[in-house]
DNA sequence: TCGAATAGCAACCGGGAGGTTGCGTAATGG
DNA sequence: CCATTACGCAACCTCCCGGTTGCTATTCGA
């Protein structure tokens, strides 16, 4: 069971949190989430936006690799990738985990 | 007990990841895991930048809860609160979770 | 076939983010 | 006591982000 478990750098993650900051992309990716593709339009409506500023959001998002697109037909169909938001948690889970180990060692008093 | 645990809207989560989407300040954090308390020059040391544009991506952090400053001599000690880190975790939990259950239900001919 | 739908591209704009410099002030310690 | 340290505040600058408008190209469907 030799997990390789390749370590990304704190560089790399960065722009993911950052794609994820923003209210509008977090909806985007919300209405994504259920698995199906969905065109720019579907994905405007409900939004006080103008089509094209949907349309940067999703590139923005597409370009962390947090969705991807497809073109078909006349549509571009837009699909959740959840492989970079499971890479953002595990960073936010290493984070925690180093804090709670640390927390602990204070308290046993092993260090200083 | 009643643990109210009440709902945090996307909305007030996007600042929280628009905080992390900067790799000076996800070094910061990274410094601060450890449990130790810091001040503004020690977390500057290392950084291509002036000690008050840290001061700035601290005040980021800040403002958004991620850690706590308390003032203490002549210098501001800087700790990590890993609250709203875990609130972010696990609103990409819950994200990752709908998209496995909907490819669960996708593969299981459920719907359509 | 031809109008409507869907989308991409480019230009433009205002505001805020990231960063610096300069200065003032409180605490430290020799 | 006084130079030094650590910090905050404010002004300033540049650049990119979020958003719009206008235009063009492609595809659908009646």
């Amino acid at each position: 069971m030799s997990r390789a478990r390749l370590k990304r750098r704190p560089v790399d993650i960065a722009p993911v949190f950052a794609a994820l900051g923003d209210r509008v992309r977090l909806s985007l990716l919300s209405r994504l989430k259920d698995g199906k593709p969905q065109s720019i339009v579907q994905l405007a409506e409900g939004f006080e936006l103008t089509r094209q500023g949907v349309s940067k959001h999703l590139r923005v998002l597409e370009q962390v690799g947090v969705v991807t697109s497809e073109r078909v037909g006349r549509e571009s169909q837009f699909l959740l990738d959840p492989s970079r938001i499971h890479d953002a948690r595990s960073y936010l889970d290493r984070v925690s985990e180093q804090w709670d180990d640390a927390l602990m060692r204070l308290k046993m008093h092993v260090e200083r």
